[in-house]
DNA sequence: GAACCATGAAAGTCAAAGAAAGTCAAAGTC
DNA sequence: GACTTTGACTTTCTTTGACTTTCATGGTTC
């Protein structure tokens, strides 16, 4: 297991005992042994508002990074996802609107699975950008309108 | 025997005792003594979907290649429509394959629905034939694994 | 005391280097 | 002719470090 995948472990396990956490980012790389930015780096591919979570941060003394897990008010959120989608579509972009319907429980692990490989790459993988990207983005709508009106 | 063959069987080998391997592409094809690369033609000649496998991988570094096998065991329906879906399939056969599934209890009616919309001619109309039902193929064969492996 | 700097202590940015895996086409084998 | 083997090249992801920006604090000046 590679050092980001460490970090990023060690942060959701923080996560899990909290909804929300906050640490100096020189004392966790010294911590681990690794270079400050290496922090930077886990967070901006890993917790991303994407995969729902928020970042926040103070520099100078005293600063300092705070992470919070975003929590959806179930105001029709599927339509919300819906909506989202637009016209196009990459996988990493999907497969997070998926994980989190998950997390806010608008959505159970076994749709969510079917719905990912429905709309992964190794599906499409016969079609070129952009055309790829449209094609998923249209499966994926079709699959939620059909969750929204088997609900 | 021939070199593919080899690593063909050791990869086998590994998944008898475990469900689910993971190993470095570099390393694998180190201790064989063959060309990196002779691991993914391996990989993608004999543990195909078809097949029963799932295969991911991630690059980078730490980057390393997952293999899962379904269990085939009490599932031969399900393994035999993957198997009769082949390469090309259109939306008219899609659908009554689902379902038939369904019929014989093999499928849940939600989970058909899902699947049927995924491969409706609805989402996949900006593809022109013959890429559709290409398409339609590799969507529909790997939803059906994963409900195999999601049993 | 208010306004102003100087200093140091954080965090942020970015680009280069490194570490994997993927692709593809040519050559080889049976 | 179909299947294998090989290797050059590409893509993706990670790690590192030099440099920048921001903030808090404390001392100076008026």
């Amino acid at each position: 297991m590679n050092l980001s995948n460490v970090i990023a472990h060690m942060i959701s396990q923080m996560l899990e005992e909290q909804n929300e956490v906050e640490f100096q980012r020189n004392s966790l790389a010294q911590s681990i042994g690794c270079v400050p930015s290496q922090i930077n780096y886990v967070l901006s591919s890993r917790f991303t508002p994407e995969r729902g979570y928020i970042v926040e941060s103070r520099r100078g003394g005293g600063g300092c990074i705070r992470i919070a897990r975003i929590r959806y008010d179930a105001q029709t959120p599927l339509m919300h996802a819906l909506g989202a989608v637009g016209d196009s579509i990459d996988e990493k972009t999907s497969r997070s609107n998926l994980v989190n319907l998950v997390y806010n429980d608008l959505l159970s692990k076994r749709d969510a699975a079917l719905m990912s490989a429905a709309v992964s790459d190794r599906s499409l993988h016969a079609l070129e950008q952009p055309a790829r990207d449209e094609v998923r983005a249209a499966i994926l709508k079709e699959m939620l309108l059909t969750v929204l009106q088997n609900q």
